[in-house]
DNA sequence: CCGATTTGTATTTTT
DNA sequence: TACAAATCGG
């Protein structure tokens, strides 16, 4: 096959470079990703190299799959054994193997936030800490570029032996890792950080995979941290052929420790690198390829390139002035119906902004209009209380001393077990220094225990104990639903019985398919290897495409993908760049960075919005426009007023539709019978009037319908055969 | 010990 | 504003 018909030639020399690091500058739309995949087949098909001897990282495992399937479609056979996923996720896979060799055990659990939280506020109240001064969040922030840049807690303590913070920020780092190790559990960080440990301890491991990875490549080379580079350094040492593709105008994780220079050393670390630009656009139109252009050149620290495109001129860029957010949101709504007239379809829509709480106005906005949307971010489904409670359960019968996952679970449901007995049984067990599950075994020597928590005590773990009997003997699945079971869990949430526990329901239900699917992927796949990929999931990962919506998503998870129409709302000063930003040149340049990311996602058409009034956390203030849209030249932009010939005055455009749109409104009763009720049907309520009906859902005999109305109602749930309402007739 | 209420506080981005 | 932690009363 050839798999170099239909590149250009830079790309083309990408893909066919022989041997030798290989360093590929490619700026945003220029089609890396189809040089990746085609210089994978190539090598497999064409050099003859074992897909086992392939490791390939992207930032997300959504990228990794794709490529993993582009790859597959390429060469039609088995790629399976090539090792593709993130930084992360390769890590485990190695450690799950080796970690033993560094003093954990190979059934570690991983830590999310929460977890590190409570952690750390146990070590802050350790240290008699005055926990006002020593917030856990930013300590743990600390402690994370610390483990980014690959300095040890006493390494610090010496270094800062003399600040008294300081000093106290080592001690806690150190303290933190110790009871990280007591509970067999690694932070993100320490999943790098300790392969990177179980390589120096032992070079035979570390010889085992030089030998093993003959090609390495890696995406999104921009937004590694030094912890990260020194993994892949390690790793290529061997055989050198390493690929790293990047673009520092795309490196937008700065504040989580990507480190530019990891471009500039990668010259210095693998003398006679091949690089290689690739500068030719194939995504965007002339016109948004040059307002990016226009924006990015304001930076100071970068590398000077340009980017071009063969592609049409396109519509200018809109930039539009609202008064306020909730216009702005109906804007966004009009727009989208307009063009959806002209033929886009809904999931060639997407919505930009700086902050996940800028998408509520636009999420109400969408429900009253009845625009199909989906949201990327905000809680995420592994963020759910019943989902993590879970997963808690889960870790615990699969790491007993995880005491951080068992205090989470121990009352939940209720079981009597309040903080009064959990304190006692903590202190038993520091002071035999044992974990707290394995304390609860021997209850009768911990002193001061009541009878009535002894009981409940016993239940738990007896609960526990059979689970982890049992464990082996059934799919994940079933052990899930038995989890489920044993614990009371769903019982207690059906006894609830109201709009809440039914979600919760809902989203355990939604778990447990997600396990069904783990197992039809992973057929080998153990509860370990199910609770890692789950607990290194992102967003984006999760979000399925090609379903017909629209799609609301921050800038940063934004990064990697490309949409036909693209909204890039809220570009006011303070917000996008954000305030903390204003006064940092460094910080802006990352903004502005961002700002060419959010542009370069758009293929077609590009708006660009603004409020006068914004509402941030409750206070209401004046904003003025973006200084990103004050650095486009003023003839590459436009507004609606000036493209369309609606007239001179744009906020009667915006009322206009409004007025529409409110008029089909008019209440014209009707005796038609509710069982007629289904989504998008108007209706009018007794007591809060007109509404619009945006989910049913079947409950028992009855039906629970989900109702958006006007303000400041907003949205009702009410169960169809009680609620006091009739159909409106539309039009 | 539990649940409800009040109080307070932090508001960027996330593997 | 909105959520979590702290506090209070049963």
């Amino acid at each position: 096959m050839d798999y170099i018909s239909g590149l250009n030639d830079r790309q083309k020399e990408a893909v066919l470079h022989p041997e030798g690091p290989l360093l590929i500058l490619a700026g945003a739309g220029s089609g890396k990703t189809r040089v990746l995949t085609h210089r994978i087949a190539y090598l497999i098909e064409e050099r003859k190299i074992f897909p086992g001897n392939i490791l390939a990282i992207t930032f997300t495992n959504k990228a990794a799959n794709e490529m993993k399937e582009r790859v597959a479609e390429l060469l039609g056979g088995d790629i399976g054994y090539i090792w593709m996923g993130t930084f992360h996720s390769i890590c485990v896979r190695i450690l799950r193997q080796d970690i033993d060799k560094i003093g954990y055990d190979r059934s570690f659990s991983i830590y999310d936030r929460d977890d590190q939280i409570t952690l750390m506020k146990e070590c802050i109240k350790e240290q008699n800490l005055n926990k006002d001064i020593y917030k856990e969040r930013s300590i743990l922030g600390n402690i994370s570029s610390l483990k980014d840049a690959m300095i040890s807690p006493d390494t610090y303590i010496n270094q800062n032996y003399n600040d008294y913070y300081r000093r106290n920020v080592g001690e806690l780092y150190a303290l933190y890792q110790k009871k990280l190790k007591q509970n067999n559990a690694l932070d993100f960080d320490d999943l790098i950080i300790k392969t990177l440990e179980l390589f120096r301890a032992d070079p035979m491991v570390l010889d085992y995979y030089q030998k093993k990875f003959k090609y390495i490549f890696v995406d999104e080379f921009q937004d590694t941290n030094k912890s990260q580079y020194e993994l892949i350094r390690l790793l290529a040492d061997k055989h050198k052929n390493l690929c790293v593709v990047g673009d520092d105008d795309q490196s937008i994780y700065k504040f989580r420790g990507a480190d530019i220079t990891n471009i500039l050393n990668f010259e210095k670390d693998f003398p006679n690198t091949k690089i290689i630009k690739l500068e030719q656009n194939y995504r965007s139109t002339k016109n948004i390829l040059n307002v990016a252009n226009h924006v990015i050149k304001n930076n100071s620290e970068r590398k000077d390139k340009s980017l071009w495109t063969d592609n049409e001129e396109g519509n200018l860029v809109v930039v539009e002035t609202l008064p306020d957010s909730q216009e702005e949101a109906y804007f966004v709504a009009n727009m989208i119906e307009k063009l959806m007239v002209e033929g886009y379809k809904p999931s060639d829509f997407a919505i930009l902004y700086r902050t996940n709480a800028q998408s509520r106005t636009f999420e109400e906005v969408f429900i009253k209009r009845g625009i199909p949307y989906k949201i990327v971010g905000g809680l995420r489904f592994y963020d759910r209380k019943e989902i993590k409670d879970i997963l808690a359960y889960l870790k615990l019968i699969q790491n007993p001393v995880d005491d951080i996952s068992l205090k989470r679970i121990i009352n939940v449901p209720k079981r009597g077990i309040g903080n009064a007995t959990m304190g006692k049984i903590e202190q038993y067990a520091n002071e035999v220094g044992e974990s707290i599950y394995s304390v609860l075994q021997k209850l009768d020597d911990i002193p001061d225990l009541s009878t009535r928590a002894k009981n409940s005590i016993k239940g738990f773990v007896e609960i526990v104990n059979n689970l982890m009997r049992i464990k082996e003997q059934m799919s994940i699945k079933d052990f899930i639903e038995e989890v489920l079971k044993e614990t009371n869990y769903i019982k207690e949430l059906e006894k609830q019985d109201d709009i809440e526990s039914r979600t919760r329901l809902e989203n355990i239900r939604e778990f447990i398919s997600v396990a069904v699917d783990f197992e039809v992927k992973n057929p080998e796949g153990n509860l370990e290897d199910f609770l890692a990929t789950v607990s290194l999931l992102s967003d984006v990962d999760k979000t399925e495409d090609l379903k017909n919506t629209a799609t609301m998503l921050t800038v940063h998870s934004a990064k990697g993908l490309e949409f036909p129409v693209v909204f890039l709302v809220g570009m006011e000063e303070g917000l996008f760049p954000i305030f903390r930003a204003l006064d940092n040149e460094s910080e802006l340049e990352e903004e502005r960075r961002l700002c060419y990311v959010a542009i370069t996602r758009a293929q077609k058409l590009l708006f660009i919005t603004h409020a006068k009034i914004r509402t941030i956390y409750g206070n209401t203030s004046y904003s003025l426009p973006s200084r990103f849209i004050d650095e486009i030249p003023k003839n590459l932009i436009t507004t609606t007023e000036e493209s369309s010939n609606l007239g001179n005055n744009k906020r009667r455009l915006v009322n206009i539709v409004d007025r529409t749109k409110r008029r089909k409104n008019n209440t014209v009763k009707s005796q038609e019978n509710k069982d007629k009720v289904q989504v998008g049907t108007k209706v009018n309520h007794k007591k809060w009037g007109i509404g619009t009906v945006v989910q049913i859902k079947n409950k028992d005999e009855d039906k629970e319908l989900v109702i958006a109305f006007n303000e400041p109602i907003g949205l009702k749930r009410l169960l169809l055969s009680i609620a006091p309402i009739e159909i409106v007739k539309g039009d």
